[in-house]
DNA sequence: TGTTGAACTTGTCACTGACAAGATTGGCAT
DNA sequence: ATGCCAATCTTGTCAGTGACAAGTTCAACA
C-alpha cells in the first residue's frame, strides 16, 4: 500500500499523524453530513485506515468529537487574536471580534453547535477545556477593555450580554433565522455591530428606571 | 386540554395514545440522558412497547425527534402567551417573555438545544413549523409593540438583536458560562432585562454616532 | 357476523461502538 | 547488529441499533 503521504514531521509513525487526520477529516464530515449520521467507523473508513485504528487516539466517540470541538476553538481563538491585532482600538476590536465570531459560525454550523453542547461533549478533554477557556478569555478582555470601568457586578453584565448578543445572532444566522423585511436592512453583521454599542453605551447607564 | 385534532385516531387504540406517550417518554430520556444515548428501541423499551412499535407513529428517529421538538415549542409558545397575558403593557411584555424564553431553557436544556439544531431535524414536520412559527409570530408582535415605530429595517434590526439576545443568553445559562465575578450581580432574567431595555432603546438611535 | 385496516409484534439485515487479541514497525538497550 | 519493547494498526467478535417485512391482534363498521 502507498503510504498515504503525509509529509513527515509531528509524528510519522506507521500512518503518518493519523490523530490529525482524523480530526480534519472528522470536522469535514461534520460539516457535510451532521452529526446524526457521524461514525467512528465511516470516519476510518474517510481516512483509509481499518475500523478501530482511531481508537488508539481517541477513547470513544465522545472523545473525538471533544478533539474537532476543541479544534474549533483553537480556530476560533486564533482568529479572534488576528482581529484584536488588526483592530486594536477597544470598541473597534469588540466589534471586529463579533464579526469574527458570526462568520466562523457561518462557514462551520455544525461544528458551531458541537462546541456548545454540553451533552454530545460529555468527555470534556484538558485540550477543549483549554483552547474554550481562551476563546473566553479573549473575549473578556475586550469587554472589559470596551466598556467604561465599572464594579464587578457591570463587567458580568456587560460581558454575559455582549457574548450572549453575539453568540444568539450567529446561532439565528445559522438557522436562517435572520428577519429580513426590508431590502435595505443592513447585513447580519452591522446588526450585531449596532446591536453591541447599544449594549455596550446602555450597561454603564443606569437600566431605566 | 383539548382532544387531538384527528378524530378516527384520538380514541385508545390498544395500547392507549401511543404517540403522546412517546413524546413525553422521549423527552424525559432526552433530557436525562441527551441526545447520543437516545434510540428508538431504548423508548420503546420505557414505553413498554415492542422495539418496532413507534414506527407506526414516526416514519424514523427524525421524525419523532421533530415531534418532540414540536411540543416543546408548543409548550414554550402556551409560556409566551401566557407571559403577555399577565403583563400586556409592551416594554414589561417583552421582559416577561425573555424571562419565560429562559426559563424554559433553564428546564429543557437538551431539547432547547435539539430545536436549534437544523441538522437533528432534517425532516420538519408541519406541525413542527406550525409550532416554531407561533413562538416566533409572538416575539416579533412583541418587539413592534414595545419598540418605537420605525421602518421595516429597524423593525428587522430590533426583531434579530432581541431574540438574539434573548437566545443567546439562553445557551450561555445552559452551558454554566455565565459569567459571576461579583456576589452583588444580578440573576440572569435581570442581566437579561436590562440589556433588553438597552437594546430596545438602542434601535431607535442611530446607531452611528 | 364477518371483514377491514390500523396498531402492534416478531423476525431479520446491515451497520455501529466497543472490546480483545494478533500483527507490524520504529526506537532503544544491550 | 541483535533482540526486545511499546506504540500503532488490523482482524475478529459481540451486543445493540435503525429500518424493513411479514405476521398477529382487535376496535369499528357494514
Amino acid at each position: 500500500m502507498t503510504t498515504p503521504a503525509t509529509d513527515h514531521a509531528s509524528a510519522p509513525y506507521h500512518h503518518g499523524d493519523l490523530r490529525a487526520l482524523l480530526v480534519r477529516v472528522g470536522r469535514d464530515m461534520l460539516e457535510r453530513d451532521g452529526l446524526r449520521g457521524f461514525s467512528l467507523r465511516a470516519l476510518a473508513r474517510a481516512a483509509g485506515v481499518s475500523h478501530a485504528a482511531p481508537v488508539h487516539h481517541f477513547r470513544n466517540l465522545s472523545t473525538l468529537l471533544a478533539a474537532c470541538a476543541a479544534d474549533g476553538y483553537r480556530e476560533l481563538s486564533d482568529a479572534l487574536e488576528a482581529a484584536r491585532a488588526a483592530e486594536p482600538e477597544p470598541r473597534g476590536t469588540l466589534g471586529e471580534m463579533a464579526a469574527v465570531y458570526l462568520h466562523f459560525a457561518e462557514r462551520h454550523p455544525v461544528l458551531f453547535h458541537l462546541m456548545f453542547d454540553r451533552q454530545s461533549l460529555a468527555e470534556r478533554t484538558p485540550e477543549f477545556g483549554a483552547e474554550a477557556h481562551r476563546a473566553y478569555e479573549l473575549l473578556c478582555t475586550a469587554v472589559r477593555a470596551a466598556a467604561r470601568p465599572g464594579d464587578a457586578a457591570a463587567f458580568d453584565q456587560a460581558v454575559n450580554t455582549v457574548w450572549g448578543l453575539i453568540h444568539g445572532m450567529s446561532v439565528l444566522s445559522i438557522e436562517g433565522q435572520i428577519c429580513r423585511t426590508s431590502e435595505s436592512a443592513p447585513d447580519t453583521a452591522t446588526m450585531l455591530r449596532a446591536a453591541l454599542h447599544a449594549v455596550v453605551r446602555g450597561h454603564v447607564d443606569p437600566p431605566g428606571r
